[in-house]
DNA sequence: ATTGATGCAAAGCTTTTGCAAAACA
DNA sequence: TGTTTTGCAAAAGCTTTGCATCAAT
């Protein structure tokens, strides 16, 4: 039975990443939040701030994403946030005013976004940037 | 008859900005420019690096955002790009490729967004962030 | 033994800020 | 004159990089 921190640590074997004791450790970190959107401050903190520099979180991610294991999303004013490749990609939802994040299901926006490719030829990737606006409560309480 | 740099002038009276010469003359620059989207930096240039301060035009940037003359927009990576608010907003289509940029009429995507309200009650603001992807250019290059 | 990764320190880039001097109303 | 704005310089925040040392293969 396979962690999902074995599977991270794998992709980087797999793309000829050598397996360190510091990228192990951010693979447990990313494998155990799997859910979050962390900042590459947010693992540095987890792994332990003394533990390894926080240049070798940022070394490590690349790695990470180049073995397609990690994605990054531009969230705008703030740092970009990492989360697992693997399970769907999901819109980023930010609200402008009060800054809650949601996650959308990519499922019904699809043919909208392929409306966009047959528009213009463009292939939107929308899990990279996200989508800013008013959240519900947001709009309610205004 | 009134130019667009005029009315961006009037947009900052109008809510109790002073007229300077800094800020007439970033009118002046982003008027002359209206199509373009153009970083701090570009302004800065444009208006001559020696004749205001970097600092003043990110201020004057600001002054005119809140008097709704213009609007800006993440790109991602690199810095955010300013254009005037008058006209239709629009998405920003960014190749995360070759960088290049298309201004998506919002007509294409209207019903994506009523969409993404229908379902999660936000209602998001197409313009403030680019949407990544591929173009079709570098689609048929590779 | 080779090659790649790490830590440290420094710098890069965009953006913001404090403050005294200058400009506007 | 009274307040706002500017320039300058510095710093903040995120991310990248150079380089000597260390670790993995």
């Amino acid at each position: 039975m396979h962690t999902t921190a074995d599977r991270l640590v794998e992709a980087l074997r797999r793309d000829g990443f050598r397996i360190t004791r510091a990228r192990r450790a951010v693979c447990e970190v990313i494998a155990r939040a799997h859910q979050d959107h962390l900042t590459a401050g947010d693992i540095h903190a987890l792994v332990g701030d003394d533990v390894i520099d926080l240049s070798t979180v940022y070394r490590t991610m690349e790695a990470l994403e180049q073995a397609s294991a990690v994605t990054h999303t531009h969230m705008g004013h703030g740092p970009s946030v990492y989360h697992l490749a693997a399970g769907a990609p999901h819109q980023h939802l930010v609200c402008s005013r009060c800054g809650v994040t949601i996650d959308l299901d990519p499922a019904g926006i699809e043919s909208l976004l392929a409306e966009i490719t047959r528009r213009t030829g463009f292939v939107p990737d929308p899990s990279h940037f996200a989508l800013s606006g008013l959240c519900r409560d947001c709009i309610a309480r205004s």
